[in-house]
DNA sequence: ATGTCC
């Protein structure tokens, strides 16, 4: 048997990109664990402590069938960026590490007709346009500012408050993850000092690798599901990548806390304080459940308000009107998120926690979940690479429901942590370099951020996606590659 | 990721 060492962890290949780490009962693992990776990537995995983190999450209560490891995944807060864990929805439990302190940190694709030809040569006045109208960067303010009632509303209605207020079209909810709102939303579980810092952080991109960026498609890998997605070689498009803000970190900060107090026992048991769970059926498990789904609704309409100023800002830049320049929004994943979902584990259908971390739904044709543009073909994937290499859409693969329960990766996954990047890059430089040998324009609230977001201080998501598509786990649709980007 | 320290 192929077996690969990684500091005190042996992982035995299962088939092409699948690692398993066996189940030790003595050490509490209540299941085995899964990678998903080929050798050159999960050389890089083993580098930091998501290996690891990975093992501790099969001690979390509940946890079914094995904890997985997509194929970008690094360390993070208890539990690896790249992790999936399912738990038992009534017998199990929910982790706020599980889900990440971004909640539905995610990302959303808008098309445009416009050919990349109409925006070359206008990259800086596109850029410097976006840049004035979207808000980025820390306590840069929002799109719309309310009051708490006003954020209460938007908790509970996502992106239909956004529809109600003129800031979407009938045809924003069609092709959102969920339609834009999650019903199990509790706006009154969500901490005040929550709301008060989400007030003034409805539309806003924030800071870290959260970004817009315009960009123009360069291949077509399946024609067939780009035609039903609407996708063509040289297009322009536009993705947009944030979360929930001050709002969904306060929240999760909040819970974890609390979770580590009232259920220390049940907290004690996990090897890494960081996983804090909540049991199945507690009053802190519904409480932060109902608190993570508003928070969900929360991100959908941050983007949701962003997409819609991104309109505007091309109506001005291109003297037509966005319905004209067909900017229709392709679909919005989120990318850390806890959702009850039903899956077949041992030949039974079971509802489950699927706590998706820096992990990207995935579903294939026929889940029920799916909206009615995607049913026959599978949900679209969008995962984002570096500004320099490029992004890509896949489409839900057949085999996610069996092999990670309907999911794949959510970007190219860092290599470099934030400090050393600063370290080992300026940011004045990366500008430079990227738009004279790539032609990306970019523009940023602060130099320290582009030099954390380097292109070379990702892993390569082009190999990223070969494992998924590989694996067929989520198929490659169609490649992107910058034009412009704004960030915090 | 984040009013990058309650």
């Amino acid at each position: 048997m192929t077996t690969y060492d990684a500091d005190g962890i042996t992982l035995h290949k299962v088939r092409d990109y699948v690692w398993e780490i066996p189940q030790d009962e003595s050490e509490g693992m209540r299941a085995p664990a899964r990678v998903l990776a080929s050798e050159t990537l999960l050389d890089e995995i083993s580098d930091d402590m998501s290996l690891q983190q990975l093992k501790n999450a099969t001690h979390l209560p509940g946890i079914q069938k094995y904890a997985l490891a997509m194929p970008d995944a690094h360390q993070g807060y208890g539990f690896p960026v790249g992790g999936v864990g399912a738990t038992d929805a009534e017998n199990g439990c929910i982790s706020p590490g599980a889900v990440g302190f971004d909640i539905n940190c995610g990302v959303r694709m808008m098309k445009t007709n416009l050919r990349y030809e109409d925006v070359r040569g206008r990259e800086e006045e596109l850029v410097e346009a976006l840049f004035e109208n979207v808000p980025t960067g820390l306590g840069a303010g929002g799109i719309f500012e309310g009051s708490v009632a006003d954020v209460n509303r938007i908790l509970q209605g996502g992106v239909e408050w956004a529809l109600a207020e003129d800031w979407a079209v009938p045809e924003d909810l069609a092709h959102c993850e969920d339609e834009g709102k999650r019903p199990d939303a509790e706006p009154s579980k969500v901490p005040e000092e929550a709301k008060q810092r989400g007030r003034k952080q409805v539309g806003s991109l924030g800071s870290g690798n959260h970004f817009l960026e315009v960009q123009r498609v360069t291949d077509v890998f399946r024609e067939d599901v780009a035609r039903e997605f609407g996708l063509v070689e040289d297009q322009v498009v536009v993705l947009i990548h944030c979360g929930s803000r001050g709002l969904g970190h306060q929240t999760c900060q909040d819970y974890v806390r609390d979770i580590e107090k009232r259920h220390s026992g049940f907290v004690d048991q996990l090897p890494d304080r960081d996983l804090a769970a909540a049991p199945a059926g507690s009053q802190l498990a519904e409480d932060y459940y109902g608190a993570m789904c508003a928070c969900i609704n929360f991100a959908w309409v941050n983007r949701q308000l962003i997409m819609h100023r991104t309109r505007q800002v091309f109506e001005d830049v291109f003297d037509r009107d966005w319905e004209a320049m067909e900017m229709d929004l392709l679909y919005d994943v989120a990318h850390n998120i806890a959702k009850k979902e039903v899956h077949e584990v041992n030949g039974k259908e079971k509802e489950l926690f699927v706590h998706r971390k820096g992990a990207t739904r995935a579903f294939p044709a026929g889940r029920p979940e799916l909206p009615a543009a995607y049913r026959d073909v599978g949900q679209p994937v969008i995962i984002p690479g570096s500004m320099g290499a490029g992004s890509y859409v896949l489409r839900g693969g057949e085999n996610s429901l069996s092999e990670t329960f309907g999911s794949t990766a959510h970007g190219a996954g860092r290599t470099m942590s934030r400090t050393q990047a600063k370290q080992d890059y300026w940011g004045g430089d990366v500008q430079t370099d990227l738009r004279e040998q790539q032609h990306v324009y970019v523009k940023a609230q602060s130099g320290a951020t582009i030099a954390e977001e380097a292109p070379g201080v990702y892993k390569d998501v082009d190999e990223v996606v070969r494992v998924s598509d590989a694996l067929g786990i989520g198929d490659k649709v169609a490649r992107t590659f910058p034009v412009c980007n704004i960030k915090g």
